[in-house]
DNA sequence: GCGGCGCTGTGAAACGCATAACAGCGTTCT
DNA sequence: AGAACGCTGTTATGCGTTTCACAGCGCCGC
């Protein structure tokens, strides 16, 4: 859903990586998890790709960039393929994340991210209403927005999801980029302005809405890969 | 977030617009009906780009498929503007739309739309779950899942969001598409495979806090457009 | 009144990404 | 055993989008 700024790239080796790519990865990984769980022990490009909705070529050449090699005839063995795109993703130590504004939003995604991703860790709620704030939040800690400065040192956290109207949502990342955060996820259906080495995605289900709502009104799409005559 | 399937185009004239032009457009319109309401009148794209965070040139470009054209001294005019933008992108009535799921994101976004866009309304609320099913939420019916069919068919429901577990989604999109829906908004961590002439907008939460958290690590952006000398 | 400025609209170039095409190779079937 | 198949890794091509660059022009100041 979002808009322009410098494609950000991280390097892997003396490659470099799109966002992209990165995206695609995770979504490879979560699917690789769901199929080693399922029993599946070895997946071609082709299996994994429809799973993705890729094209098989995208998914190979995805996986150039994290050096693993699948068999021609096996396909790719399924946990040592998570694992070699783990080893690309995933962070040396576990992550702590905060999340701001305890609404309905906020505590949706309590929810969803409880017990998820070990590592990937809600571990600090803030919120500025009395009511929320210094309480236990799906077993969580709720802080007042003033303690963003000594909370994110004390528990190293670089990451924060935004979940705040949009009236507060520039000041409120402002205090957290000013606390020592180095990411954010927003929320909040307003571009945040902030220093170009801080990274900012923004999830704006409203303007989503109503381009899936634009398209439903499209004529009907091309079909041009319908079934062999 | 979204990942391929050939790009969704939508004729305008004899033009062809990309979903990224529709998705800057819609924000574009959004920002200029809150400067309306505060007031200004005249706005030069370098100002409109700044908030949508784009480039003027970019600003430009995605305006000229909208056919409105601005003054070299005065700029664009906020409210004529937004109206422009609002011709190619409304549709000719309100549109309405479904809601699946009514968990603690369904809640969430229930709360969220109320009120907002009149043109586009969530009217009807579904779930597989007895105690939430033949209520009023938020002022909107919710049915059980079964009835998708009678009651998409008597309300002309067309968009639908998905906030079910991931496990019922794809079988509840089958059962939405075959109800007459065009257009979906999914937010369930799977991948929906459907009929080409669907629609379809994953917006993927956890794939997203993921990529955010990855970048939290990433060596700093070459910022390359720091101050003047 | 005229020159210069700064903005818009747009053609042209550059870039990034996805798609297509192909070489290599282990397996399987004849 | 030999040939043919199907899948992988990779190089090359094409396309869509963004960015650059500039022509046109109304206004403002001199
Ligand atoms: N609810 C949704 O499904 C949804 C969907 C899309 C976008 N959003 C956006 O997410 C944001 C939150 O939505 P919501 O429905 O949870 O709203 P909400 O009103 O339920 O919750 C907002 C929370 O933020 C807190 N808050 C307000 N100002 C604050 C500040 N300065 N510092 C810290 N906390 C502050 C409030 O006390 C409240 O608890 C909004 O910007 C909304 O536009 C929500
Ligand atoms: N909560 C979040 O913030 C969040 C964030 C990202 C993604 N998601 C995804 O959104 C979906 C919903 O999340 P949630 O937190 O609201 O879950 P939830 O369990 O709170 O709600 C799910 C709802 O779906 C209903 N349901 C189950 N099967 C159904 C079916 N076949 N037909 C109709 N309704 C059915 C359940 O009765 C329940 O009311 C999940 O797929 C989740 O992964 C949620």
């Amino acid at each position: 859903m979002t808009i322009k700024r410098p494609r950000t790239r991280r390097k892997l080796g003396r490659r470099t990586v799109s966002e992209l790519v990165v995206v695609r990865l995770i979504l490879y990984r979560r699917i690789l998890r769901d199929l080693a769980f399922s029993g599946t022990r070895y997946v071609f490009s082709h299996q994994l790709a429809i799973l993705a909705d890729v094209t098989p070529e995208q998914l190979r050449r995805d996986l150039m960039n994290v050096r693993y090699e699948g068999s021609p005839t096996r396909g790719y063995e399924v946990v040592a393929l998570e694992e070699r795109i783990g080893a690309f993703l995933d962070p040396p130590t576990t992550q702590s994340v905060a999340l701001v504004g305890v609404g309905n939003l906020g505590r949706a995604l309590f929810a969803y991210f409880l017990g998820r991703r070990p590592l990937l860790q809600i571990v600090a709620a803030f919120d500025i209403d009395p009511a929320k704030v210094d309480r236990m939040i799906n077993g969580c800690p709720s802080y007042h927005i003033s303690e963003a400065r000594t909370v994110m040192r004390d528990k190293g956290i670089n990451v924060a999801m935004i979940a705040v109207p949009a009236a507060a949502a520039q000041s409120v990342a402002d205090i957290l980029v000013e606390a020592g955060v180095r990411s954010l996820l927003n929320f909040a259906d307003v571009r945040l302005r902030l220093p170009p080495d801080v990274y900012v995605e923004h999830i704006d289900i409203g303007v989503t809405l109503e381009k899936v709502a634009f398209f439903a009104r499209r004529p009907v799409a091309a079909a041009k890969d319908v079934g062999p005559a």
